[in-house]
DNA sequence: ATTAGTGCAAAAGGTTTGCAGACCA
DNA sequence: TGGTCTGCAAACCTTTTGCACTAAT
């Protein structure tokens, strides 16, 4: 399969990633935690990250910046940013996690083109509802969905066969 | 959390699964493959079991008959029942993958609880509907979905952080 | 000083693969 | 016989963990 990429969501805008990182900090000082060069590097290149980021990929960009970061300390810095509800992780196809921003974001689902691995994100309120009906139809509350329909998007479907993502 | 359980879906009557065996035999013959007694029992014992089976149990219940089957062979089988359209691989919140009975069963989403493991199998027309017509605004086309609802069953509402299934 | 964080490398899961020998057609 | 399958173990990949050392408060 195609490299995945991501061209939908931007990155976010310096006053932004100035708020997320006071949310960052704020929870790493409510947990008597410390602050540390590497987990600033880390939120960073994750705030200006666009996308459904692989960990790989934010170990290759963190080093660039900071060059002797490991993965174990990447790792351990998402789970942070997720604990604080700045990232979400997400797992498509394959084995790997992919973490997307999430602080203030709305909830939302993914298309996924298993052509060129383009992620578009969007949101149903009338799917939501009708999910929710079924769910308590069957007893149960949702407190987490997931969905994701994988197909193939406009540019792939008129060149069949081809990859198509730069 | 808790050791995933299904009570949803039934294991399939006999003629059903002489039918699924046969389907398998096509499969394996329209490739120029080999039957052999582990494809055999692997086959059986994946159409005998309910719900959503991790590999790890297949084995174990494949051990029971014929006590030398590796897991390597139940993987390899496992990935030939997927390609003839017999099993489902599922991967729900954890790493590792489950399979599912799909022959001749339609499209379905799932409910999955997150205190006991219960899941639930739906469908909904209306929802898969709304989904194409998203998908079809931003160009897509959808050919494969995964819809799962997390949350907890009607059992653990009742009895909070309690474990229920047996 | 004290306590937490880091890098490194080893360990852990789950799945795949290489290979010599067994098996089916 | 010839080519496929199997078991075994090693390899793989991604993520986690143990530990001695470094750094923040």
């Amino acid at each position: 399969m195609a490299q995945p990429r991501t061209r939908t969501r931007e990155r976010a805008p310096a006053e932004v990633a100035e708020r997320l990182r006071g949310v960052l900090a704020r929870h790493i000082e409510r947990l008597g935690l410390k602050h540390s060069r590497q987990r600033e590097v880390v939120a960073d290149v994750f705030f200006a990250a666009e996308g459904h980021v692989a960990v790989e990929v934010l170990v290759q960009e963190v080093r660039r910046v900071e060059p002797r970061v490991s993965v174990a300390t990447v790792y351990r810095t998402m789970k942070l940013l997720a604990e604080c509800g700045l990232a979400m992780p997400r797992q498509f196809g394959g084995a790997q996690t992919r973490y997307e921003r999430s602080a203030g974001r709305p909830h939302h689902d993914h298309l996924i083109c298993t052509a060129c691995g383009e992620i578009v994100e969007f949101e149903s309120e009338r799917i939501a509802e009708l999910q929710r009906r079924v769910a308590r139809r069957h007893g149960f509350e949702v407190d987490r969905r997931r969905v994701e329909l994988y197909g193939r998007c406009a540019a792939c479907r008129r060149t069949p066969k081809k990859e198509t993502a730069a």
